[in-house]
DNA sequence: TAGATTGTTAATCGATTAACAATC
DNA sequence: TAGATTGTTAATCGATTAACAATC
């Protein structure tokens, strides 16, 4: 047995390697080298085989690497050869849309509860789950056994409703309120931050763009 | 004239920066230091001095730095402190929530058309803005002045909608599709890759939290 | 066998952090 | 003046890339 500390960078390049092995395995593809994966991910090939020589050795020299094979174990990796149960907190516009978008079944990942603070709203259904009102939350996630929350709520009540699934034991938060949000460690928080990546998005327009250059007086 | 080569790194930390600058100026805080920024937005102090000092000398010795001027020098620096037209491909769930979700206004990015390949929804109207087809893209944009483009279709469609808006001339993409996009230098592709922020979390979920330390056989 | 491609080491590159003189 | 905090250099740390022996 070797123990590895394995980089954030290694690990969130994992899942964009399985979702383009799941595209290759339903055109029926069976092969793939390093090469191939770095022109269509823009990722040196190096690092490919880098990143999955940090697991194992899946590959074969002269060969590649099999398409099938590789998504098992890149599944294992990531866990998602288990189901792995989720809670969304916040059923605004987003909120709904995440519900709706069940791309993560096959992931085994699954939205299993669905809160919102305004008690109005409890009863009404979104895609098959009833909107619950907060106060049945930690009740909820010990009940179903959800390890994962996902906050969908305005930026000021986002530390609020993140202490409350860190108290009912979730063990990852991702994030798409446009805060930081504090977490003791033992609690893993992912951070989608799409008004973050449009504003950063508005440096480039004007500028040359030669590898991130810019001009300033 | 000095010229230099920000890396994109510290391109992403401003939003953030100015998100909370934002918040501090709400709250009246006129003051603010580095190690204050730090603490509350989990950076190491001497990298937010060092981020800022790539632009400038904003801050104060002794005393830190004054809040809305540094607010105003991070607009300038992200270009935010004059208009940008965004349009927006998609009209499922999340292009919807997108739409309402009006919070660039402030910062000066507004999504000031919508379209969608079903030609049934044309005319439809999302928060005031009425549904187009695709095939008036280009002179949308041309009109309009658009030099944002956001997608949000399926995964299929995401390179086909990426050509047809560089095509018209946009200069920045924000991909919401979990496929990765190729283009010509000269546009600029963020991506926001919320299936793979899920996925990457799940591996966090059983290891010890001690800085990504995982154990494998 | 000849060509291809992995796994892995060494070299490079870039980003973060520590430390401190300058100075408010 | 004494305490605080910046701007910036040097040191550290970590991640990416190049190169190549091993081998299919």
């Amino acid at each position: 047995m070797k123990s590895f500390k394995i980089s954030e960078a290694v690990i969130r390049r994992l899942p964009i390697y399985l979702r383009f092995l799941n595209d290759l395995s339903q055109s029926g593809i069976q092969t793939v080298s390093s090469q191939d994966l770095g022109e269509k991910l823009d990722l040196n090939p190096a690092q490919i085989r880098k990143d999955l020589a940090y697991f194992g050795e899946f590959g074969r020299k002269g060969v590649g690497y099999n398409v099938d094979y590789l998504i098992e174990k890149i599944r294992h990796i990531l866990k998602l050869d288990k189901p792995m149960n989720v809670a969304l907190v916040g059923t605004g516009n987003l909120g709904r849309a995440l519900c709706n978008y069940n791309m993560y079944l096959k992931d085994n990942m699954k939205i299993v509860a669905v809160f919102d603070a305004d008690e109005s709203k409890s009863g009404t259904l979104i895609n098959h789950l009833t909107v619950q009102p907060m106060r049945e939350l930690t009740s909820v996630v010990k009940e179903l056994d959800i390890s994962v929350g996902i906050i969908t709520v305005p930026a000021p009540e986002a530390q609020n409703v993140a202490d409350q699934f860190i108290t009912a034991g979730v063990r990852g938060i991702l994030n798409f309120a446009p805060v930081v949000l504090k977490a003791h460690s033992g609690v893993r928080i992912h951070h989608v931050d799409f008004t973050a990546e449009l504003l950063s998005l508005a440096y480039y327009m004007d500028h040359i763009q030669e590898k991130s250059e810019g001009v300033f007086e």
